[in-house]
DNA sequence: TCCTAACAAACGAGCGATTGTTTGGCAAAT
DNA sequence: ATTTGCCAAACAATCGCTCGTTTGTTAGGA
């Protein structure tokens, strides 16, 4: 793509991409233009993916101009990352609530399918580009987003290293093909047919559990 | 300055994929200039993403200007369906062929995921664009694409329909699963550790066998 | 065996549009 | 007086694509 002159010296990728950045003392709204600023350019990327999405299409629906952008965010990369990470957290703080109260390690498991799906499929825009995998052109950014996503993958790898899971089944690849059907269920799932969003993250469990618990069987519908 | 066929290596590419145009007259090794640009085109996308690759690019990879892609494809999107159909149809063989003589439901399946597995992570470079939900900007093409990976699917929602699945297991949820674990392989998947690809796919299968196989168990490795 | 027309396949300049980004200025708030 | 947040206008680069031209090859007629 373009990136206009190369430009390489100030490079301030704030680690934490905490962008220290006044708060309004007026104890007016709160309006944050930041915050709006991500809200549309996750619902973007989401509909369109990175690439495709212009940084004057995000200021457009913003209400801003293009390069009013650029107060906010050095480049269309880092509000990338920003979204990213924001979408992260809302993963992380969900599947933490959801298991929160949940004994039975397969139990806890399938809640955090259930809050997974929900959060995936229903929530804010801010996941549906942070789950598949981000756009190539990102480059630099690229361990940053890594790190975003293992923060979370390390939550479920905790759910699973609890399973009694049969000898010959590899918890690591249980994980890694766990969270990919997970995942996946945004290519294929349309909010109006079928099952709800909970209900297709506890079924998953219900196939990959080995010996499917006895007693009452969970009321699908 | 090359006009006419430039007689390159035979470049025995995959006579399989071809589609209608022009043969040549001469009983000569037909270098197919169109192929070349699938494979380089493939590979880019692969690489790079749809919109993050550029026509010039792709020329350039194969040889030619980029005005000179357009005697062999309409437009761009037209150049990333062709792509996209050539994917699917290996993909679509090579399944075809593993479960050929396969007898037993789950074994045909477990064969199925193998060949999917090493279709997608060892094959050519014409399915690593072909699973990720495909560019947005693909517009007017988009029911040619999901019709072409309904195709593949099919395949596979026919295995899943003779397996004994428990009660409460629904079957085409059960293959929405199965084949999102699967193409997600390709976002962790690395050649150089871990399990090979068959492995990984045979195992998902492990994974979603209501009651293991009685008598001996799968050697693994 | 030559001439000629047709054809296939590529060149290469350049079109208009769009890309991400920079810059200077300005009104309001601090 | 300074900072904040944004506008307005440009910037260079690149985008997909068009089109007239040019070349090597082939077929047919004389």
């Amino acid at each position: 793509m373009n990136r206009a002159p190369v430009r390489q010296p100030p490079k301030t990728v704030s680690p934490s991409l905490r962008q220290t950045r006044p708060v309004p003392k007026s104890e007016a709204i709160p309006f944050d233009r930041r915050q709006q600023i991500l809200v549309e350019a996750a619902r973007l990327f989401a509909a369109k993916g990175f690439e495709a999405t212009s940084v004057r299409e995000i200021a457009q629906a913003t209400g801003i101009l293009a390069g009013s952008l650029y107060y906010h965010f050095a480049s269309k990369e880092e509000l990338f990352v920003a979204v990213h990470a924001a979408g992260m957290e809302i993963l992380i703080r969900t599947a933490q609530e959801a298991i929160r109260d949940v004994g039975d390690p397969w139990d806890r498991l399938a809640a955090a399918a259930a809050a997974h799906c929900t959060a995936l499929l229903e929530s804010s825009d801010f996941m549906l580009l942070v789950v598949p995998n981000f756009p190539k052109s990102i480059g630099q950014y690229r361990a940053e987003l890594i790190h975003q996503r293992d923060a979370y993958e390390g939550i479920i790898g905790d759910l699973v290293s609890k399973l009694d899971l049969p000898a010959e089944i590899d918890a690591k690849l249980f994980r890694l093909h766990f969270i990919g059907a997970l995942n996946w269920t945004q290519t294929w799932y349309r909010p109006t047919s079928g099952l709800a969003p909970a209900e297709i993250g506890r079924q998953l469990v219900a196939m990959l559990r080995p010996f499917p618990p006895s007693g009452v069987t969970a009321t699908v519908g």
